[in-house]
DNA sequence: CGACTCTACGTAAACGTTTACTGAAAGGGT
DNA sequence: ACCCTTTCAGTAAACGTTTACGTAGAGTCG
């Protein structure tokens, strides 16, 4: 395999002038310049990113951590990252956790010694241990739709509790009073706690009628959580005409669920999702939902975890806005 | 950041024995050893790969190549490939080719850079020219989900034609004899064209009736692509009672065509699908589908390239076998 | 007790780059 | 003609490991 030196024997110039045409440094004139090209093609010579990481302390290599949940809602926000990065020659090693922790503490020993230049913690809370060791080797990190409260680390994520907030009131203002809620797990404070939050504040605000039993979570986002929440909440209370689901993958689990015990959809209950996946222009009927721009945010994120990288500095954090697709789930009532 | 000369430094060895105790090899006692360990802690000491990669010509790194074709599809392989490889240490960079042909080449590119130990190609047809670039720098190459007819490079796949063969086969033994088929894209070696043989097949050697206008083709394999095909399909021959689906999310959006035109399934129409996606279960009817092992494809492809990068040899191809997995979209009749 | 074999460890080269430093030649101003 | 500056280019150190080779001391054996 050819090395810099080889080229520069067969060129008859040195190394450090090789080096200096690749990377575009002055120093050198037209006609060495060509000189060398030519027999760079000629060897069919590539630089060795390794030998040059080693000296440059930069791998152009960054990690994106992400827990093994609905791979849907994942894929897209790496897409974006990618998308960034591979726009600088940078790539990206993606690491499944399992919600298992001590998966996370491995990775992060390994994207270390790997020497990543950066750090993408995607929809998973930061651990303190996570944190102290990222900072200890002053390893960048950003977060992706997740958050620190108490740590001094950039994220980007939508406003959850804004977001239930706007589904609920869509719900409202469509003539809605009799809604419930299919939630996430309680304890997730970032997509859990949050949407039940901005839920409950629309109905008040609205002074909807609101119980806590209008809200039953499951114990993850999955269609079966969906599915199995809504058939409690349903039975507690058959007058609701409409439900607002904490995922996309949830409100197909009711749909599922509903069409089993012939309740129409949208006929006698609107539902509305939450994150816009592939799957909910899908589903029949399409699903209304409240649309996260994934792809946007990976971006965001992969852009901010560039700048830290090239500058060192810390980003502001970056509220990206969510809209509400409108498809056809949902009826106007009254 | 403690390097390996701090270690043996406040250890009082050299270096040489720090490293022949960090890989486990031998020529030091016990005792030195602990203390090595011990200093190692104290110093918070983490080996540099890229270090290491530069002089050991690995790196414990390997690249996939998919296309941005449905994430959903793509997103197990790639489980089950980094599944394998995390359990050695080995990480994964993926790399998102468009259709366009351009891009691969400059991931190559990037990954040979890398010094990446293999690169697996996942639902691409792997050109000449790509073979002649890993070929020509000695990259282990393994095809995932694809083929090649001419060059000597394994792959696993599920057998298309028979898969295809069996889908039909089991609506024809649900008692249906008018049956149609939404394909791919016909020009799709991999995809496209075996599947329909296999139709072909199954209708032939079970004599029933066959022409060419029971075949249409999408663009690609998309919802869009299915439910557009649907339509073409059940305009021209009403009198169906069943179609196979080139992919689930054709299957999907026949299903959802099928629902607006008020055709009931499985009623009135039996839908069976092709890869068995999460989705899939999440329809309505739940789909009857031909099963892809996603996640042991990726393990198989992952250990195959493993054994490569190891051993230097080249395994067997590796056909994996499918299955149908029944559920609601496909009713016996007669 | 000398020769020989192990064992435990150190020395230094090598991996393929980048880059600070140095130097030579050329050009320009007086 | 001399000095100063600029431009082009080479030398060698450095990055953090692995590993071939060398060596000193301890143990074995006749």
């Amino acid at each position: 395999m050819a090395t810099i030196k080889d080229v520069a024997k067969k060129a008859n110039v040195s190394i450090a002038t090789v080096s200096r045409i690749l990377n575009h440094k002055e120093g050198y004139t037209e006609e060495t310049r060509k000189k060398v090209l030519q027999t760079i093609e000629e060897l069919g010579y590539h630089p060795n990113g390794v030998a040059r990481g080693l000296i440059s302390k930069r791998t152009n290599t960054i990690g994106v951590l992400v827990p093994s949940i609905s791979s849907m809602i994942v894929s897209e926000m790496v897409s974006g990252i990618e998308n960034v990065a591979h726009q600088t020659g940078t790539s990206v090693i993606v690491c499944h956790t399992e919600s298992n922790g001590k998966k996370t503490m491995q990775y992060l020993h390994l994207l270390k010694e790997k020497q990543v230049d950066g750090i993408i913690f995607t929809s998973e809370i930061l651990k303190n241990e996570y944190y102290e060791f990222l900072n200890k080797f002053n390893i960048p990190v950003v977060l992706l739709s997740s958050e620190s409260i108490n740590l001094p680390v950039p994220h980007v994520k939508v406003d959850d509790r804004l977001a239930a907030y706007h589904a609920t009131e869509y719900l409202i203002k469509q003539g809605h009073s009799k809604i419930g809620m299919v939630s996430g797990n309680r304890q997730d404070m970032i997509a859990g706690l949050p949407r039940i939050e901005g839920f409950k504040m629309a109905m008040e605000m609205n002074q909807v009628p609101l119980s806590e039993s209008l809200i039953v979570s499951g114990r993850g986002f999955s269609f079966k959580d969906g599915s199995e929440a809504f058939e409690k909440l349903i039975s507690a209370h058959p007058e609701l005409t409409a439900v607002f689901a904490a995922s996309d993958e949830m409100a197909l689990g009711i749909i599922s669920k509903a069409h089993k015990m012939n309740i129409d959809i949208p006929g006698r209950l609107s539902v509305i999702g939450y994150d816009n996946l592939a799957i909910s222009e899908m589903s029949i009927p399409p699903l209304t939902t409240v649309a996260q721009p994934m792809l946007k945010m990976g971006e965001s994120a992969g852009e901010m975890i560039m700048n830290m990288i090239n500058t060192g500095t810390v980003p502001e954090n970056c509220i990206v806005s969510h809209k509400i697709v409108e498809r056809e789930s949902v009826k106007k009532i009254n």
